[in-house]
DNA sequence: CCGCGGGCCTGAGAGC
DNA sequence: TGCTCTCAGGCCCGCG
């Protein structure tokens, strides 16, 4: 589910509540997530405080004081939510809290802020695992990722090189989280709308001689850094699963002007055309078939 | 190296 | 009502 703006939509939600507190309780409710979580998984987060909360592509890390990194993933149906405890309430509260866990419920953070983290992710294509901070540029799971698209190192200049000489479409090139990190199926498709680019084009074709940025290039780096700050401002996109972490929904699906419109009009200004699905590596891409080329 | 298809899971919605 | 089928914000692996 979650791709950039969703995961830091759920940062921005986390880090009042986790910043500077301290792991009281972990409750481990299934071990068995994307990867499978360690025995002592609970052990090395309890006591432990968290130092700052950040995102690298669509991973939640959390510093600890004890020097390890909390990696957190979403998956495509993970979320986070954050309930307080009743300040009238007994210690038997954590009984009470469990009881009360709700299917997919699959990991709750107690924290010393007074607040309960919970995370549910029905699919379980998410998970979580903790790595030495020393470690971290070494990790298998964030090694080979591409720049952030909103920092300063991804433009146009970055996207025309890594395009340069690749036959493949602009979709998969944009996909894949090596070329770089965070965009997924939704905002793959609303930025090569709002840049006028085929999902279907060669990737080569927004390079120049030496594999320069066109103004194709141009477009498409500045179409990607605006519906990402848009949709980020809107608190993500919630189709089904997403949710801020107070449970309310983003508002950016109502923004969509591509994505799962089959059959609409094209919002682009003075474009007749009708929006289309078609699939491309096993996966639905939206698109206006006139005004996109 | 590269692209593609399949697999991992569960749930929602459509069609019969 | 209930069954079966398709599809879903991600990512990894193995194949050709």
């Amino acid at each position: 589910m979650p791709e950039l703006p969703e995961v830091e939509t759920v940062r921005r939600g986390l880090a009042p509540v986790m910043e500077g507190a301290r792991f009281v309780k972990v409750e481990v409710r299934r071990h068995d997530l994307r990867w499978r979580l360690p025995r002592d998984f609970a052990a090395r987060l309890e006591g432990k405080t968290v130092t700052g909360l950040g995102r690298r592509a669509k991973y939640l890390l959390a510093d600890l004081s004890s020097g390890d990194v909390l990696i957190m993933h979403l998956g495509m149906s993970g979320s986070f939510r954050i309930t307080h405890r009743d300040a009238r309430s007994s210690p038997g509260a954590f009984h009470h809290e469990r009881s009360s866990a709700a299917a997919h419920d699959h990991v709750v953070f107690h924290m010393s802020s007074d607040a309960c983290i919970t995370f549910n992710d029905p699919r379980r294509f998410g998970s979580m695992k903790i790595v030495p901070r020393t470690d971290l540029d070494r990790e298998p799971l964030l090694r080979a990722l591409g720049p952030e698209p909103l920092g300063n190192e991804f433009g146009a200049v970055l996207l025309a090189n890594a395009c340069h000489g690749k036959k493949t479409s602009l979709k998969a090139a944009l996909s894949d989280q090596r070329l770089v990190a965070g965009l997924g199926n939704i905002y793959v498709c609303e930025a090569l709308n709002r840049a006028g680019l085929s999902p279907r084009r060669r990737a080569s074709t927004i390079a120049g001689k030496m594999g320069r940025p066109n103004e194709k290039a141009e477009r498409l780096a500045a179409a990607v850094k605006a519906v990402l700050v848009e949709a980020i401002k809107a608190g993500g996109s919630s189709l089904r699963d997403h949710r801020r972490t107070d449970g309310s929904l983003g508002d950016f699906q109502h923004a969509f002007r591509v994505y799962d419109r089959a059959g609409q009009p094209c919002p682009t200004r003075g474009c007749k055309g009708k929006v289309r699905r078609i699939v491309q590596s096993g996966r639905s891409t939206f698109y206006c078939p006139v005004c996109q080329t």
